[in-house]
RNA sequence: GCCCACGUAACUCAGUGGUAGAGUACCUCCUUGGUAAGGAGGAAGUCACCGGUUCAAGUCCGGUCGUGGGCUCCA
């Protein structure tokens, strides 16, 4: 018989007979209480299932059930006990279509006549969970493409037979557990009796491939964990992710409201959000006023033919809302700002001599969004974008995006953003502009990334048609990433609007434009500040910075005066002087995430002063009014400056 | 747009074919209390909208509008 050198990576080599399993040859290479964590191994660099037969000299990775890849295996496994459950129950009345392990959980797609709703996660639960104790194992086996397909035909998965028309590998593997048999690549943990912790989650549509001309199918998203303990944690951070959400802190806390009497996707900001967009939008400009930005105020709306030569009929007509007609003339809505700062650019006559230009706007645009896609702040039909552009000389290009960038990172900062993903986008198949333009210009995005000192990944051919471009993604407190700011080179839009300058040589030039967002949407980077600090907000856009509140109705009048001082000084306070006991005005406060409560006593009164008690619940010591106004706008300054 | 679920007072929700409910908020009164809910009373709803079934509809059926979870992390 034959033998074979095996061994665990970085360990002890030993001979086997050809034709051992895995699982045999784990048994002498590691020690038992390790191979009862061992849920497969990659073999040779290709992961496998415990059973798989060797053959040739081999070297074992073994993969151990709580890592990353045993948790996607233990998962993937899960979806297919969860399909062997549904096809238990519902017999052909179900079809499978796809079932992966995702990055918390799994899902399968099914095709059924009457789509799944989440009372029958107790059935489909029950029955995985007999699975579970009939430790049915997972048979692999290894066909010719050709016999799977006369296979999964035979057996009336059609979605199989399709997927398997499409696939190149030949033959194809093939997993059987008690009858129900699965195309699929593996590997598997060997038996149903590995998984332990499991939760359906819930039901959803979905398009067989994503393609909304296909069939709409039935998807059930669930997750499986080694521990009970991290199904738990997992849930929890589900809830946590709940109580941050934006739409349900906007209501709470005042901030915006949406209406159906308005429409779906317009914003209706009130005061407290109204107030904490205006401290946004004046630190905004602010910086911008600091960093050589100028700022433009532009129309909602312009005549169809400006849309025509800007080419977003063409290019972006499917997101624009339909015509008006004012005077036997057609105006459309906005969808960007960008020729109407072209506008004015093209006003008047431009020498080489004012480069660069940076005109900044916070620009509020109007684009269509398809009903299902709307979601609270985060999607809207209606929103201001941070927008500015900046036309300049081929020579300046880098020196400005380098500019662009820290300005960018600068007030991402101070907003509580300092993790980034940085994308650069090169040119696509389809593009404008000479291949000497794109090659500058992406050199440039390049220059400028480095020079900042930026890790970046590219994602070649990604680019907008009109140029390359630079995207930052942040991550927020849940570690959850939002591509907001975003960085364009445009070779198109100069042409198309015949822009030009007077260069040195006395001949006219096309000036180099470059597209910028850094918040993106306002209402969507609010709505993200909003989960980010789960409303609880930075003094310096807190919209209540303090509130007063008086022990009992002796010292109203002091508070009224307090409070009169204190507003007067810029500080952005309320008053809480009813007739409560102080610990339903506090409880009250805290739950609309007040930075600082001012209490009053008699004490208080008689000394000229209020004790101020922090979010944490603590105080810090009485302290006059005006010491009050210098703490805050220390604080603030701190932040902002 | 498509699939599923949901739409009841300002808010959160209960109400499974037979007289529209609770808690919170709001208003009035009592209470004047030092760090997360004092007490009593009152007012408040076209049960999203339109149509149908029924002696009878918040409840069942159909449609419209809106909201939520999703709609390739590719066997």
């Amino acid at each position: 018989m034959t033998q074979i050198a095996v061994s665990v990576q970085d360990g002890e080599q030993k001979q086997f007979a050809s034709g051992i399993t895995i699982a045999e040859a784990l048994k002498d290479l590691v020690s038992n209480k390790q191979r009862k964590q061992i849920v497969a191994s990659v073999c040779n660099g290709l992961p496998s299932d415990l059973g798989t037969t060797l053959t040739t000299d081999s070297v074992l990775e073994p993969i151990l059930l709580a890592s990353e890849q045993g948790l996607d295996i233990l998962r993937h496994s899960t979806a297919h006990i969860m399909a062997l459950a549904v096809k238990n129950i519902y017999g052909n009345d179900v079809k499978v279509a796809i079932g992966p392990a995702i990055s918390d959980g799994f899902y399968y797609d099914f095709d059924k006549k009457k789509a799944f709703s989440p009372e029958d996660f107790e059935a489909i639960e029950n029955k995985m969970a007999e699975i579970v104790a009939g430790r049915l194992p997972f048979e692999r086996q290894e066909v010719t493409k050709a016999e799977a397909i006369k296979l999964f035909d035979e057996l009336g998965e059609s979605y199989k037979v399709e997927l398997l028309n499409d696939m190149e590998a030949d033959p194809v593997s093939i997993y059987k557990q008690d009858g129900f048999i699965d195309l699929c690549r593996g590997p598997h943990i060997p038996d149903s009796s590995w998984l332990k912790v499991f939760k359906l989650l819930r039901v959803a549509g979905s398009y067989w491939r994503g393609d909304e001309k296909k069939q709409m199918l039935t998807r059930i998203y669930g997750t499986a964990f080694t521990d009970k303990k991290d199904l738990k944690r997992y849930l929890n951070q589900l809830e946590e992710a709940k109580k941050r959400d934006h739409r349900k802190l906007g209501k709470e806390l005042g901030l915006f409201t949406i209406q159906d009497q308005i429409g779906p996707g317009l914003i209706l900001w009130q005061p407290k959000g109204a107030l904490l967009r205006k401290l946004i939008e004046d630190y905004w400009k602010e910086e911008h006023y600091k960093s050589g930005y100028e700022l433009l105020y532009t129309p909602h709306i312009a005549r169809q033919d400006l849309w025509k030569t800007s080419g977003h009929l063409d290019f972006y007509g499917e997101n624009m809302y339909s015509a008006m007609e004012i005077d036997e003339v057609m105006y459309q809505l906005k969808p960007m700002n960008c020729p109407f700062h072209i506008g004015v650019y093209n006003a008047t006559k431009h020498s080489y001599r004012e480069f660069p230009i940076r005109w900044c706007e916070l620009g509020t645009v109007y684009r269509y969004e398809r009903t299902g896609a709307l979601h609270g702040l985060m999607r809207v039909r209606g929103f201001t974008q941070d927008d500015a552009h900046i036309f300049c000389r081929p020579d300046q290009l880098e020196d400005e995006i380098f500019n662009i960038i820290d300005l960018n990172l600068h007030i991402l900062k101070t907003f509580g953003f300092d993790e980034y993903d940085v994308y650069l986008s090169t040119r696509p198949e389809k593009y404008v502009g000479s291949d000497e333009h794109w090659e500058l210009s992406t050199d440039a995005l390049k220059q400028a990334l480095e020079k900042k000192g930026l890790n970046y990944s590219i994602d070649p051919g990604e680019g907008v048609f009109y140029g390359p471009k630079i995207d930052i993604k942040i991550k927020d407190q849940l570690g959850r990433s939002w591509q907001c700011s975003t960085i364009q080179v445009d070779f198109n839009l100069p042409e198309r609007f015949q822009m030009t300058y007077t260069g040195e040589d006395g001949a006219e030039h096309q000036p180099i434009m470059i597209h910028r967002a850094l918040m993106g949407s306002l209402e969507r980077f609010i709505g993200i500040l909003i989960e980010h600090y789960a409303g609880a907000f930075p003094l310096w856009m807190a919209p209540e910075q303090a509130r007063i509140m008086n022990i009992t109705d002796d010292q109203g009048e002091y508070c009224e005066r307090v409070f009169n001082q204190l507003r007067k000084a810029g500080i952005r306070i309320s008053k809480d002087l009813r007739n409560e006991k102080l610990n339903y005005k506090i409880r009250e406060a805290q739950l609309k995430k007040i930075s600082y409560m001012l209490i009053v006593g008699e004490r208080e009164k008689e000394e000229g002063t209020v004790t101020v008690r922090m979010r944490n619940g603590k105080n810090l010591p009485p302290m006059r009014p005006e010491q009050f106004v210098e703490f805050i706008e220390k604080e603030c300054e701190e932040v902002t400056s």
